[in-house]
Order: structure tokens, then C-alpha cells, then sequence
DNA sequence: TGCCAGGTGATCG
DNA sequence: CGATCACATGGC
């Protein structure tokens, strides 16, 4: 017996490596496929393991059903927004066209995902001075040890409940260094005052700051005017703008002038290209 | 080895 | 306010 499988076609502005590879994920990974024109990654969301696998326009996802397709990925995958619109606007706006076109470009196929609040707050609590392979070891270890067991060797993400319960040496196992006694903290925060639902009440967290708030706010409450800045936007910004590495004032001034509402984008757009080209 | 990675909290002028 | 420093961990 076989389960569904279900496929999308004459998709727009959508390639997986770039969703998947624009840091704003941590749980998808490069699978190999037998077709050499295909790219393949597996991955867990909304309590489902799933493979994606896109060849040209189409893109199939093993298992689902039409219902799960309606109710979790069509919205999960942002296939209700048109990137070609935001991809012309940010054109548009940024006064250096070459920039902005070089970046958009190369990433054409981002989309932004509609992530769980709750994933993404954890998550980036866990990025904050540390390196993506890693924030995904510690993000996979957490789960292995506080999530479900949703199949054989799969875990969920783990419940705010169970994590406000953990201690520090239970999870020293998932390596997290010092951000262990942050997780425990604002998972204790939430159980108590319910979920933040803007920067402000974001920075209320323990271990959340600016950036981190910036970057919950834009996955998670899908505020698209969020702009993080950290090393890799830094480093874009003072290479295509020629603004000084240093000057965060003047990042978000330009971010805001040029970019305004879909500052979330361009700068997914522009981390992408960064973190793939330079370095 | 020392530096770096999607920074933040605490402390000090 | 803004600047400075410690903070785990692992790869290079």
C-alpha cells in the first residue's frame, strides 16, 4: 500500500534550494534524487514528515493528500502571494538597480515560509552567535530529545509545555551552550503570558534582542516590514551600498527608505545571495 | 591556536 | 543612552 502523493504545477517563482537554503528554515534537508533534474529535500512542519521534490514548474509532495495540501502547505509555502509584484516593486524602489536586480536574480525562487510562532521564536533564540549547520544540530538534537516521535526516528518539535519543564542539564545533551537557560526561561514566559504578538513584547523574551526579535517577527508574525541585519546583511550592504559595516543606523535607514513594506523580502533576497557568494 | 558564527544580558560611565 | 565583555560550542 502506497500513500498519496500530491502535485502542483506551473509554479512561479518558487525553487526549493532557495526557500529551503535562505535561512529561514532549519528542519529541511538536501535528499538526492534519482532524477538528475529534480531537487529533493525532506523535512518535518506542522507535526508532518514529508519529501519535496521539484522538477521544472511542478512540485510533488510525498505523502499528502489534497485536504493536507489545502490546509497546510498551500499556506505554509506562501503560494497565495505573487513574488512577481514584490519582485518588480523592490526594482522599483531601490534607487541601485543593478543591486537589487543581481540579488533577486540569483534567488528568484524564495518564498517566504508561514512558519509556527513558536518554532521560530525557539529557533532563533538558538541561531544567535552561532553557524547555521549548527543551529540545525542543535535545533535537530532538541527535538530528538524533547519532541514526539511522529515516525520511526522522526521527531516533532517539542511543545512549549515540555520545554518550560525542562532543565539545563537535561538539555545539556543538545549542546546549546548558554542559550539552554534562555530557551527554558521564555518557554516559562510564554506558559505564562501567552504568545508576544509584536517587537515589543518580543524583546520582553529572555534572549531575544533586536535582531532576533526582527527576525521572529518577520518568519513567525509574518510582519514583511521586519528587516534583521546581522553579519551576512552587514556584509551586503557595505559591499552594494557602501555603507560602513558598522553603521546599523544607516542599514535600516536605507532599508526602510528603499524597501518600506517588503523590507522582509529584499532582505531574504539579499542574505541569500551573501551567504552563497561570499564567505 | 585564535577567530568566527543569523547576538544578548549585564555592567559601567 | 552607548560601549564593552562574557557567554558555550564546534569548525576551520
Amino acid at each position: 500500500m502506497r500513500e498519496k502523493t500530491y502535485k502542483v504545477e506551473n509554479l512561479k517563482d518558487f525553487n526549493l534550494k532557495h526557500i529551503f537554503e535562505c535561512g529561514q528554515c532549519f528542519r529541511w534537508n538536501r535528499v538526492e534524487s534519482e532524477d538528475p533534474e529534480a531537487i529533493s529535500y525532506k523535512g518535518i512542519s506542522q507535526g508532518k514528515y514529508v519529501t519535496m521534490t521539484q522538477v521544472g514548474n511542478s512540485l510533488i509532495i510525498d505523502p499528502c493528500t489534497k485536504k493536507d495540501f489545502d490546509e497546510l502547505w498551500y499556506k505554509y509555502l506562501d503560494l497565495d502571494r505573487n513574488y512577481g509584484n514584490i519582485k518588480k516593486m523592490l526594482l522599483e524602489k531601490d534607487n541601485k538597480e543593478n543591486s537589487m536586480k543581481k540579488v533577486i536574480n540569483f534567488g528568484y525562487g524564495i518564498r517566504l515560509l508561514q512558519q509556527d510562532l513558536w518554532e521560530t521564536i525557539v529557533s532563533f533564540i538558538i541561531s544567535q552567535n552561532n553557524n547555521i549547520p549548527r543551529i540545525k544540530g542543535c535545533i535537530e538534537r532538541l527535538c530528538q530529545l524533547k519532541g514526539d516521535e511522529i515516525s520511526l526516528g522522526v521527531y516533532d518539535f517539542p511543545k512549549i509545555e515540555t520545554l518550560a519543564n525542562s532543565t539545563e542539564e537535561e538539555l545539556a545533551k543538545v549542546r546549546l551552550g548558554y542559550r539552554s537557560g534562555y530557551l527554558i526561561k521564555t518557554a516559562r514566559q510564554i506558559m505564562e503570558k501567552g504568545f508576544p504578538k509584536n517587537q515589543e513584547e518580543l524583546l520582553d523574551l529572555h534572549g531575544v534582542g533586536p535582531k532576533v526579535a526582527n527576525c521572529i517577527s518577520l518568519f513567525g508574525l509574518r510582519k514583511y516590514d521586519s528587516f534583521p541585519i546581522d553579519v551576512w546583511v552587514k556584509r551586503v550592504m557595505s559591499e552594494i551600498y557602501g555603507i560602513d559595516e558598522k553603521n546599523v543606523k544607516e542599514m535600516k535607514a536605507y532599508a526602510e527608505k528603499h524597501f518600506g513594506d517588503l523590507g522582509g523580502f529584499a532582505q531574504q533576497y539579499l542574505f541569500y545571495y551573501m551567504r552563497s557568494i561570499g564567505s
